[in-house]
RNA sequence: UGGGCUGUGGUGCAAUCGGUAGCACGUCUGACUCUGGAUCAGAAGGUUCUAGGUUCGAGUCCUAGCAGCCCAGCCA
């Protein structure tokens, strides 16, 4: 189910997306023997995001849908920018997600050989040649959008020296960028592709998997369509910008006159409040304003991970989106809903104080501890429940109490009777501030016959407060985040004139030449074109392993505390401020881009938490929903003696929303 | 003034391939509640890009426009 439509119905057959339309129709037509084999092709530069795991559950869904089978192919043609690492992360993010290719686990660079045959034997049907052309000129022979290309000087040599040549190439003869093997299509083709792209370049560069055998590399171009018909894949599933592609991988096929699978293109994948492009991914991890690939408010499938995001939610996510032609953006709401809608079902609740405010029980014998019974997921009776010690002192929330509530506000304040979660009913009796006179503590009665949270009065009190006692509770850090970006759409930047780089970078292409926006260009330095990629191509990271630990990042958590009331014992730690030094492509120049957007809110540590003792040992990974918080998954950076939790995502809060509305 | 693709409520997708626009998220009400969570009930919100045309009937077909996205890497 991949669309709202029927999703409801039981037993209503749910519609059909334009995809599996398409393969129902050669099914019915007897094509491909009636089989469904599909493929996910990476190319290992760079670590998986969310829009990745749209195009996995879309080809690994297809194929168990029809019974059929989907591959795993690394597309790695360009020795530059593929590491072994990225293979080794990208096979996890997959089986992650829970998805098994078996042993289809295959490589384009397994093809080499056979892509250099093919090469050859077209270069003797006469329809590729080597080009001594330098990339500028192959550039200005190219012609533009509107004007026709010219043909090289080098395009009728004869078949023998073209083999001559081509086989120099490949001994290494000759340095790179000094020759090439095109194809001899049509320079006249209204489809730039088609004006004799080229098939081979030279590159001695070692391999991440074939080391230093080949010194000459085909193009994804020459690769990505023989690889799909070597593994005999019905149909290739890729996304949009690849269907001017099509033309040319099919007059490859036909060329080569070799099996032929069906294309189908559908949009990628958008989210708002964040960026998808896995040039920005990278510039976001190298210019330091994230920890790393796996920084929690990363969209990455190692980020989200981390974040406490479960594959299912994931999963549903990407059914739920749907798949169509259009280039959409999906409000990244939806994304937050599945994630709460399964840790809801699932996810044990414990208590936890994120900025605690001492209370003590009055009332309450000196050196009495009860352990009270806990109810662990009341959404499955199955988990049981625990015990939660309760004692004089115990600390609650800052925001659940006001000296002076405004309407509608239902929580503790002075006077008032609230329902402390599986507890007693306390009243707030008086209040201790500091000499600043910030509220430090509150001193409050309890009453015993509501032992558990019941009374038997039947009187009822509007709000029920989590807490935690103070003897007990386990100190721990909290993570709370939010949106990377303050704006929906990252890439608006409200910079006139010039415009944003962002924008100029977006727009040009249609008439401007200039390909290198000033921006960009001092961004790229190291390399990267200023392109989004192709479905699973994105540049890759210099510096693998750059996944950090913990927020160390230029881009600074916000401080910690609300502000308002002070904590008691100084409770709420602040977040550290480190220097924010400016990313070198920001000071090249002046324009601002989409990281002027990036939300300065989006990360904030609070370090003095409070969590029941029931948590104690809790394993990495693990996920809690901390009552009326939210949900919370334990960080890698934890350490037996003190956790660390990260926010997956708030509850709901309606109380938040009248507050806001004011 | 090259080629390719796409336009349906705020957002993402549907509409049995001509039969009178539906689902989800979001938003707003109300009920219930030992999480202001969850759950339940309900509401608002669409001239289906525009203009013509065919038809008893058009989101679906035809014509002409308009708008957006992609393509001029020896990236994928």
């Amino acid at each position: 189910m991949n669309n709202g439509n029927d999703n409801t119905k039981p037993g209503a057959a749910r519609s059909r997306n334009f995809i599996e339309e398409l393969i129902d129709e050669d099914l019915r037509a007897g094509r491909y023997e009636g089989r469904v084999h599909t493929r996910f092709p990476p190319e290992p530069n760079g670590y998986l995001h969310i829009g990745h795991a749209k195009s996995i559950c879309l080809n690994f869904g297809l194929a168990a849908q029809y019974g059929g089978q989907c591959n795993l192919r690394f597309d790695d043609t360009n020795p530059t920018k593929e590491e072994e690492e990225y293979v080794q992360s990208i096979m996890q993010d997959v089986r992650w997600l829970g998805f098994d290719w078996g042993d289809r686990l295959f490589f384009a660079s397994d093809y080499f050989e056979q892509l250099h045959a093919w090469a050859v034997q077209l270069i003797k049907a006469l329809k590729a040649y080597v080009c001594d052309l330098t990339a500028e000129q192959t550039r200005e022979y190219r012609g533009t959008l509107t004007r026709p290309g010219r043909e090289s000087p080098y395009r009728n040599r004869s078949v023998q020296e073209n083999l001559d040549l081509f086989d120099r190439m490949r001994r290494g003869e000759f340095p790179d960028g000094s020759r090439t093997l095109r194809a001899k299509v049509d320079m006249a083709h209204a489809n730039m592709n088609m004006r004799d792209p080229v098939l081979y370049r030279i590159l001695h560069a070692t391999h991440h998997r074939t080391g230093d055998a080949w010194c000459i590399y085909p193009m994804y171009d020459f690769t990505h369509g023989q690889s799909d018909s070597i593994e005999r894949i019905t149909h290739s599933i890729c996304t949009l910008e690849f269907e001017d592609h099509r033309p040319l991988y099919d007059w490859f096929l036909e060329q080569l006159d070799i099996y032929r699978p069906r294309q189908i293109e559908f949009a990628r994948l958008d989210l708002t409040y964040t960026v998808m492009s896995k040039r920005k991914l990278l510039e976001l991890v190298e210019g330091g304003y994230v920890s790393g690939w796996d920084d929690p408010r990363m969209p990455t499938l190692s980020g989200l991970r981390r974040r406490g995001y479960t594959p299912e939610a994931i999963r549903n996510f990407c059914e739920r989106i749907g798949v169509a032609k259009f280039n959409s953006t999906v409000d990244i709401a939806l994304l937050e809903h599945c994630i709460r809608e399964d840790l809801n079902q699932h996810a044990p609740r414990a208590m936890a104080v994120l900025r605690p405010l001492k209370v003590v029980i009055e009332n309450y014998p000196e050196g009495q501890v009860e352990w009270l019974d806990a109810v662990n997921n009341p959404e499955e009776p199955a988990a049981g429940t625990r015990k939660v010690p309760f004692s004089r002192v115990l600390y609650l929330e800052q925001d659940d109490f006001r000296e002076e509530p405004p309407p509608k506000y239902y929580r503790l304040s002075p006077g008032r009777e609230v329902r402390l979660r599986y507890g007693y009913f306390i009243t707030c009796t008086s209040v201790v501030k500091s000499a600043a006179g910030e509220v430090v503590e509150l001193r409050c009665t309890y009453d015993p016959a509501t032992r558990g949270g019941d009374a038997p009065d039947g009187r009822k009190v509007k709000a029920t407060l989590h807490w935690v006692s103070a003897e007990h509770a386990l100190s721990a850090e909290a993570r709370l985040y939010d949106h990377l970006f303050s704006k929906p759409d990252p890439s608006e930047v409200a910079s006139p004139g010039a415009g944003g780089a962002d924008q100029s970078r977006d727009r040009e292409g249609a008439g401007g030449v200039s390909h290198d926006a000033t921006v960009d260009a001092a961004c790229q330095r190291q390399g990267p074109r200023p392109s989004d990629g192709g479905e699973a191509g994105y540049e890759r990271a210099t510096a693998p392993g750059a996944g950090g630990s913990g927020p160390s990042h230029r881009f600074q958590p916000v401080e910690g505390g609300s502000g308002s009331s002070q904590p008691a014992d100084g409770a709420v730690s602040r977040g550290t401020q480190a220097s924010s030094s400016v990313p070198s492509c920001l000071r090249a120049s002046e324009p601002r881009d989409y990281k002027s957007n990036l939300n300065p809110h989006s990360l904030e540590v609070v370090s003095t938490c409070f969590v029941e003792p029931s948590l104690r040992g809790a394993a990495v990974g693990s996920r809690y929903q901390f009552e009326r918080l939210g949900y919370f998954c334990v960080d890698p950076d934890s350490s037996p003696e003190r956790l660390v939790f990260n926010r997956t995502v708030t509850l709901k809060d309606a109380w938040a929303k009248i507050e806001k509305k004011g």
